[in-house]
DNA sequence: ATAGCGATGTTCT
DNA sequence: GAACATCGCTATA
């Protein structure tokens, strides 16, 4: 097991990694406590990348627990998601925001001084400096690291954002930290 | 304060 | 060709 709470069903583990530390050391450290995620259920949703099945894109989405998958939204953003599903199963939590707690100055400086720091699925990787490269490697072990949680709050559900199909599905999760 | 719009890689029709 | 899990600048009120 990788750790019960990447593991197992898309909503649940949504909420697990709220408030949970995202550490990155790409090119120094820097880490966020995460606040806003939205779950995609793989197959199962068809508001997925993984919907239609496997791409050169989507790829990493089918390789287990703890993998990152890194896409780019809009040919401009890069965009994060965790998987959760096993092997095979491509349910992933999409990282959109979170709450800079260490290493500040570097993210200001990869943000160019824009605000907010890092909530938008975009402003995170750009914050924490992850780019394709990080796709498919490992949370647990690699460049940029899922660790214990820091925050407990409340937990909010609604609607996903900026997709078109399954818009009923109240899958997005902030966090709102106590 | 809100609205419109440009940028542009990958997938889908 | 069109759509897209976005963002920030610009224009108008």
């Amino acid at each position: 097991m990788i750790t019960p709470l990447l593991e197992g069903p898309v909503l649940e583990a949504a909420q697990a990694l709220l408030g949970r530390r995202l550490v990155s050391d790409v090119g120094g450290r820097t880490a966020v406590v995460l606040t806003e995620v939205e779950a995609y259920d793989g197959a199962n949703d068809p508001a997925s990348h993984a919907y239609r099945g496997m791409a050169p894109r989507n790829r990493s989405m089918f390789l287990g627990p703890g993998t990152l998958y890194v896409y780019r939204s809009y040919g401009i953003h890069w965009c994060m998601n965790v998987v959760c599903g096993p092997d095979g199963v491509a349910a992933a939590v999409l990282l959109r925001g979170g709450l800079a707690v260490e290493g500040e100055d570097l993210m200001t400086e990869r943000r160019m001084g824009r605000r907010p720091l890092a909530i938008g699925p975009g402003n995170l990787t750009q914050a924490l400096g992850v780019t394709g490269d990080l796709d498919g490697s490992s949370v647990i072990d690699g460049p940029l690291r899922v660790e214990g949680v820091a925050m407990g709050g409340r937990i909010e559900a609604s609607p996903r954002v900026g997709i078109s199909r399954a818009v009923d599905r109240p899958w997005r999760f902030a966090l709102t930290p106590d």
